[in-house]
DNA sequence: ATACTATTTCAGAAAAATTTCAGATTTAAA
DNA sequence: TTTAAATCTGAAATTTTTCTGAAATAGTAT
């Protein structure tokens, strides 16, 4: 379990040094973007902290650059100002996961752990399909980077067709998945209908390239492009 | 911010509590071995001070227990004499900080500091999101350079948001950072409602450009400007 | 002990999300 | 083309979640 940490400011490179030392990760740092680079290219990190404001170039290209090397390494930016921008262009370039300095060493911690764990068990952090990318753990869903507003219901049946784009599910398989507990062989589906409205009519408003299209007679699939 | 005394001496026990209480911590104690081990299993403290001269155990088995648990609390130790062996063992086995006893309160209370400082925010002396600055090792809050008065639990809510911003955070993490022992899924959340209330009183009064959002059905987020 | 302060509980109000409803529209097949 | 079932729609009704001020409780200091 190596771990490159790319930061600039020696004082928090060694604090972050140590406590992911204590962690038991192997660490080495860099404080330059040439030095990042030179790291980078010689060793693939089960997962990189990207200060994306350092002195000698911008931590964005240098993501551009992991994927021109077509590197999987798993990145977390670390960016001083909460800015919208930076977050957005960074988890395009194939970022893993954004935290806002400052920030807790556990709550750190746990990012790390998340993306360790998705890299080994395949699990996934965003689900992509057409221009709508949705975190699972965010209850983010953004189209085309802008980012949508859904309720709780729609985000449930969005990320229930999200990861099983498609494929044909009855009625009666969404409304286990989603609601759960209305068991006994529902023969009203009013809830469904005025979810999948709500639903079909924002990803509309917002410009998505995928649909749900209904199946007369078996129930609805998830349309790409 | 909860920290934990393990002592046996009463009186000794008694004049840390008090002291450390005036300064806004919240303190919990235990007199034994194992009214110590029962506290640590329950709760991850942010700071243990820990004297390892105790009648029914070892102090320095309380550190291996710590680690085989997986918790990362800080530990301070304390020690009535200035053993070098005590010292070296207990650094090794993880501890944070060596106080001989007997210590001064003023330098127990910079010692702590330094340690909760490492543990947060990076190792940065303040917060900042939007007009508000918060400081963590002084419980300090200013809102556009004019400081405003928290209670504890508003405080801790208000640290835990600032380390997040724009992070949607369930009702249930929030009561188990701030809260901590309400263990086994609340189901009432009134005494979390009641606090949100208050300190979104005094933010909106000082004329703070954050806020506490709530995001319906999932918790809360702290919006910025 | 008493006084004081902080925190939680409570009950009703408000806000927000979800489901139900009644009527319109679409679909597949005779 | 006609029909019956399936699906869609906007608005109303219902349910769930959150908020609020005040009262009760817990916690500290005198």
């Amino acid at each position: 379990m190596k771990i490159l940490i790319i930061e600039d400011e020696p004082s928090l490179r060694d604090i972050l040094r140590q406590y992911l030392q204590k962690e038991r990760y192997i660490v080495e740092t860099a404080g330059t973007f040439n030095e990042a680079i030179t790291k980078i290219e010689d060793y693939e990190y089960s997962c990189i902290l990207l200060d994306i404001m350092l002195p000698d170039g911008n931590g964005l290209s240098l993501l551009k650059h992991l994927k021109a090397l077509n590197k999987k390494d798993n990145v977390i930016i670390l960016s001083a100002k909460d800015s919208i921008d930076d977050k957005v262009t960074g988890l395009e370039l194939g970022a893993d996961d954004y935290l806002p300095k400052p920030f807790d060493l556990s709550e750190l911690n746990a990012r790390i752990k998340s993306v360790l764990r998705r890299k080994h068990s395949g699990g996934q952090l965003s689900i992509d399909n057409g221009n709508v990318r949705l975190y699972p753990d965010k209850f983010d869903v953004f189209v085309a980077s802008e980012k949508i507003e859904l309720l709780r219901k729609e985000y449930d049946i969005l990320h229930f067709f999200m990861a099983r784009p498609e494929f044909v599910v009855s009625k009666n398989t969404l409304a286990e998945a989603v609601w759960g507990d209305h068991i006994d062989q529902v023969d009203n589906f009013d809830f469904i209908y005025a979810q999948i409205k709500n639903l079909r009519k924002k990803l509309k408003a917002a410009g998505a390239t995928i649909e749900i299209k209904s199946v007369y007679g078996l129930g609805y699939k998830l349309f790409v492009e």
